[in-house]
DNA sequence: GTACGTGCAAAGGTTTTGCATGGCG
DNA sequence: CGCCATGCAAAACCTTTGCACGTAC
């Protein structure tokens, strides 16, 4: 237990309610992509008055410190990752499944120039790579 | 004029028809970033006949081919990026805004490596950095 | 000529909003 | 104690789906 998001919330100037420590608990306990379903349904085990809206509330507050992302799934609609300090996905173009892999190749010098190209301040990135899973790729040649 | 999606959605054994060929035009069309609304305003210029519901099928038709990928922007909801040959954003989460750029600091034997580890077939990518962009930064200790 | 693709319009689900109440700081 | 945040429920929005017709190949 980090606490990373809660902290950077409070840094923010934002308070540490019940309903968005509920949110954070559960978008820090393991699954990395959850929809606002998902979230809403979890955070109730620790607070069960959790209210959809407040978790809508509470993941556009967070996305926009650059603490959450928001990506397009496979078929089932937008999922949230955390992407706070960096995010890297395998995502299957067939399945959706979303695969995350901890190396990043991202040139280190890179941030740093783009600065000062484009006098953009860089928070959090995330890389994604788009293609066909193992399991696709054994299932593909079979069906026709 | 490319054709590059056109070559793509016909080589993959679809048909390209003319409200196709009016939604790919749009997409080829300069701007990189184009929410589902945009793209039916300004495939009706080619197709004036152009109906939402194909508008949808057609985006949802080149992201599983992975020529497309949808994301979440700034405020406005879904944008579809041509990632066919990799795309690479600076992203604004102030005001939104999506800056391009071309250079891409991925390690050259990232993509082998992972499918080594995974078995994953890699056929595309999308790097983003989430910050702030000049225009904000410059803005921001202004408005208290 | 045939199977695929389209347009229309209605259905479905998710996301957003207003307002009175509650609780953090 | 004041202001921020919440919960509820309704409203608004975007997206998807069914079906009969048109058309690319």
């Amino acid at each position: 237990m980090t606490g990373l998001l809660a902290d950077r919330l409070c840094a923010a100037g934002y308070r540490l309610t019940a309903a968005r420590s509920a949110t954070i608990r559960v978008l820090e306990s393991g699954d990395p992509h959850l929809s606002p379903a998902e979230v809403l349904e979890r955070g109730r085990a620790f607070h069960p008055a959790l209210s959809r809206a407040t978790v809508y509330r509470t993941l556009e507050l967070l996305t926009s410190l650059g603490l959450l992302r928001p990506l397009y799934g496979g078929e089932d609609g937008v999922r949230f990752a955390c992407v706070a300090d960096g995010h890297h996905h395998l995502i299957c173009l067939k399945c959706g499944a979303a695969i995350h892999f901890d190396r990043c190749g991202l040139d280190d010098g890179m941030e740093h120039d783009l600065e000062q190209q484009f006098g953009f301040e860089v928070k959090s990135h995330m890389l994604e790579l788009y293609g066909l899973c193992a399991d696709c790729r054994r299932a593909l040649p079979e069906e026709k």
